[in-house]
DNA sequence: ATAATTTCTAAACCTAACTTTAGCTCAAGC
DNA sequence: GCTTGAGCTAAAGTTAGGTTTAGAAATTAT
């Protein structure tokens, strides 16, 4: 049972399906930021049960802790996301789930034409130019599967 | 240039990008087995260009290493893949892709569901029970957004 | 009043896939 | 033949998102 004022971490974790260090981390991380009881222990509002969770869908999503964190605190006063709100957030995990599906159909598409195109020989094989970590590190064409043009 | 016995590690990473840290880490992880010269320098075949190759396409679909290396020992005497090697095991790519495809597919399904619901309230709403992590810590039902039923 | 829970902190540990560092040896170029 | 660059090993560090541990203090239950 939750104290009169403030809900104990115990029966968030309870509540919500978190470890309580979980909990204890996402407060770290700057997520929540319960107070301290006479006692020192962490007392919550029961706002932060709906911010928990929020917290644990936008992970479902593929957000990462500084950008929940950011989500949260782009809220006019920090508020814990209301219907409205999470109509507007919602939107912007839509975009980010379709990117990441985009991205994956783009491989498959690739790899179906490089089942087609033999793929082992070829510089031109869709795959080739499509690592991501070619672009980053800046070094140049790769020769996949050992091939180069001549030499 | 290579030795007329054997490729050096600096060659290989060269050749496919990657670091050369990378590469022994891969056969650490057992991916590769390169033999030593008289010096205890490692060498290589020409065919672990085409291996590693294979180990960076590999990790693009999502394996991971132990995955990739039971991949390559599949094949018969352990060669690296040819073409139609290739073709065999680019099918269990599509697979493996098709599938995270459909997952992120049903997530945004659900969302939008969730949109058009009001989602905070309801116990029925599809993000519900749509987290992994429920059914394996076997806790029962979550109420996300801080709603029960009833209570 | 006492026993049993809960909670507290700080620090260490965990996985995956590597990278970095330190101190040394080997190989190659001039 | 000497210098530089490449390679060697083992161990520690990195990132993300936590968990575990240890020992102490607070709270709750009987």
């Amino acid at each position: 049972m939750p104290a009169s004022h403030g809900l104990s971490i115990g029966y968030l974790a309870e509540r919500t399906g978190l470890a309580v260090s979980a909990i204890r981390y996402y407060e770290a991380q700057g997520l929540l930021e319960p107070w301290r009881n006479a006692g020192g222990q962490r007392r919550f509002h029961r706002a932060d049960i709906r911010r928990l969770s929020f917290i644990m869908i936008a992970q479902k999503f593929g957000f990462t802790l500084p950008e929940i964190r950011d989500q949260l605190q782009s809220l006019p006063n920090k508020r814990t996301p209301t219907k409205d709100d999470w109509s507007r957030l919602s939107a912007g995990f839509r975009t980010h789930l379709d990117a990441r599906i985009a991205t994956l159909e783009k491989l498959r598409d690739d790899l179906d034409g490089c089942i087609g195109c033999g793929c082992l020989s070829l510089p031109t094989c869709a795959l080739y130019n499509a690592d991501d970590r070619a672009a980053k590190n800046g070094q140049g064409p790769r020769y996949l599967m050992g091939d180069r043009p001549e030499t």
